[in-house]
DNA sequence: ACTAATTATCGTAATATTGCAATATAACAA
DNA sequence: TTGTTATATTGCAATATTACGATAATTAGT
């Protein structure tokens, strides 16, 4: 079917699952990767910064704006994207959380 | 095209890119969880506690298999999936990296 | 008003993902 | 061997994703 059963599941475990989304595309992390290199935030220069037509970064900074991960705002002419810290910080206190529960399992069987 | 230009990434971002996208289902997620939540890891009952059907569920362990986010071993007629740690810990200590960086820059301007 | 610069949207083609019924495979037990 | 249990594979339909050319929309400068 192609479509997901997200009503079986949690509201957290789909949040979740929705910015391991946004985020599993390399052009995406390379995008990230950029937002966090650059000081300033006016980021007109993503286009020149990656392999991809100006249309297809578009729809890909689009889908990390719908999923939270960044924010954009404009100026001017151009549009000031930057990373929205709340985003990545639930992810990181996620995999943290998860890592936590691991260390305290003894060794599985595998 | 659906095809994803990973020859124009690093290794490390199309692997990042791997691993987020292993992750990026519900169902996953909940199976990546069940699996924590167990002391031993003989799981075969992974399939009675997700709301999907057993080929659903053997194609997402598949995947997560394949991704290196959990290990499989046989048990008889059984087979033992149980997380690996250390896929998991890099992905932990990416996040964590990346909230690093984002806590030494100031403010941005969104 | 005209032009240039920047970003978004539309349309479309190629490919990937999701889910399941049906079936296959493998290991054990009687 | 036959049956049972557990998991994998196949095949398919529905839908989603990726990428880009063409084009639109917006704003600034002249």
């Amino acid at each position: 079917m192609g479509i997901t059963k997200t009503e079986f599941f949690s509201e957290r475990q789909n949040k979740i699952a929705m910015m391991a989304k946004a985020i599993a595309h390399p052009a995406r992390i390379a995008i990230i990767e950029y937002l966090l290199s650059v000081d300033t935030c006016i980021c007109g220069d993503i286009v020149n910064k990656l392999p991809l037509a100006q249309p297809t970064i578009s729809q890909h900074l689009k889908e990390l704006k719908n999923a939270g991960i960044i924010k954009g705002r404009i100026e001017g002419t151009a549009i000031c994207y930057c990373i929205n810290k709340a985003a990545l910080g639930t992810l990181q206190k996620y995999f943290e959380a998860i890592t936590n529960k691991m260390t305290k399992k003894e060794g599985g069987c595998c």
